[in-house]
DNA sequence: CCGACCATGTAATATGTTACATGATTGT
DNA sequence: ACAATCATGTAACATATTACATGGTCGG
């Protein structure tokens, strides 16, 4: 289950709340594996159970009580053998690409809001990709630091590094390229609107 | 529920029975949605319930039964109102970035296979979306030929070859960036073992 | 006659979403 | 005091995977 291994995966960069979980698989998790809090609390107590994880409870204030989880060494082993696990891909779901090419009856206004909403969606993840990349590659990103301060070897320091650099910039560049596609798609829309005006109603 | 509506748009396009439905997922439908036998059977029954689609048994030979099902005028509806919908987006799930970034402790191995089984998956669906990108603009194919067929008005029968190239043609853009990236994540590889040979069997 | 493929199903399990539910803290 | 956010949980439902299960057809 891969909710397992991206809560131990950020659990082995350092320790975190139920509730840091959630906020990051809103931002910088979710760019590669997103849940909800309904997910990730009973999700975090069956890996205690399984002992890949710790907690200790935390008061804020007087009375609110927040658990803190640390990784252990078996979870540390669990991650490590399923980092070494061959790839496995599931099947391409794409709703808003089924979207569109069985939305082929004619709702240009349809059709001129998913570019729209597809434009707005990429530029704006380009925009947190960027942001983070440049915060990964000028070393301020404090997990990611931890991660190579642990690594054993002058050369394993290069790994944590250079892995979230293709991955990210990888990202960044399909975020560019929907751009594009967005742009094309809006301008062979205008262009089909402009031949047929009579048709722009329609739906 | 996507997956509805990917049974409910190939229908759209032509009769057929749950088994042609299957293979579609596997082949031409599953570059956008993707589904097992388990998912499809059951579903359709449902569909059938509700009157959105309809179907007749066919004896293949002498004792072997299929269903054919064909669309309703209510599914036709489903469809379109489905299509005019908003976008949404389910959240980013991407397993194997996650394997990458978290497989950071330095096995180049399994990093290597990483590379190399997603330069082959996106090499192989190239030469699927290229061949069928072809067979769309050679006007081969024949449901989308029914769709164009049933079209009402001169411009619309423009769309359900637009929408098609567009979609087909921006995955295919997809794939050739994945290819580039997996080729410039392999040189840095094989550029960092060049290196630090004494890494190369580290798991 | 045998293997590859056609054809359809169900059951158990796993995973994910939406809605419901509660209460504390912090800044204004 | 009030709103935004912190913090954690459960229940009902929806969706998807894996394994189990059966039998026919067609070509060599």
């Amino acid at each position: 289950m891969s909710l397992d291994y991206a809560i131990l995966g950020w659990l082995s960069t350092g320790p975190g709340s139920g509730y840091d979980l959630v906020r990051q698989m809103d931002v910088g998790l979710s760019w590669f594996w997103g849940a909800s809090h309904a997910q990730i609390y009973p999700r975090l107590k069956v890996l205690e159970e399984r002992g890949l994880i710790t907690s200790e409870p935390v008061t804020v204030g007087t009375k609110l009580e927040k658990r803190v989880y640390s990784i252990t060494e078996a979870g540390r082993a669990a991650v490590s053998a399923w980092a070494s696990e061959p790839p496995t891909y599931p099947p391409n779901r794409d709703s808003e690409r089924l979207r569109l090419i069985f939305g082929d009856h004619g709702d240009t206004k349809a059709m001129r809001r998913h570019f729209e909403t597809h434009l707005d969606r990429f530029e704006k993840r380009k925009a947190n990709l960027q942001e983070f990349l440049d915060s990964v590659t000028s070393r301020k990103h404090q997990r990611i630091e931890q991660r190579i301060a642990d690594a054993p070897t002058e050369a394993l320091k290069e790994i944590p590094l250079a892995v979230r650099t293709m991955a990210y910039a990888g990202d960044l560049r399909r975020a560019e390229l929907e751009i594009d596609w967005a742009r094309e798609c809006l301008a062979w829309l205008d262009d089909f609107e402009r031949r047929h005006p009579e048709e722009s109603r329609a739906g």
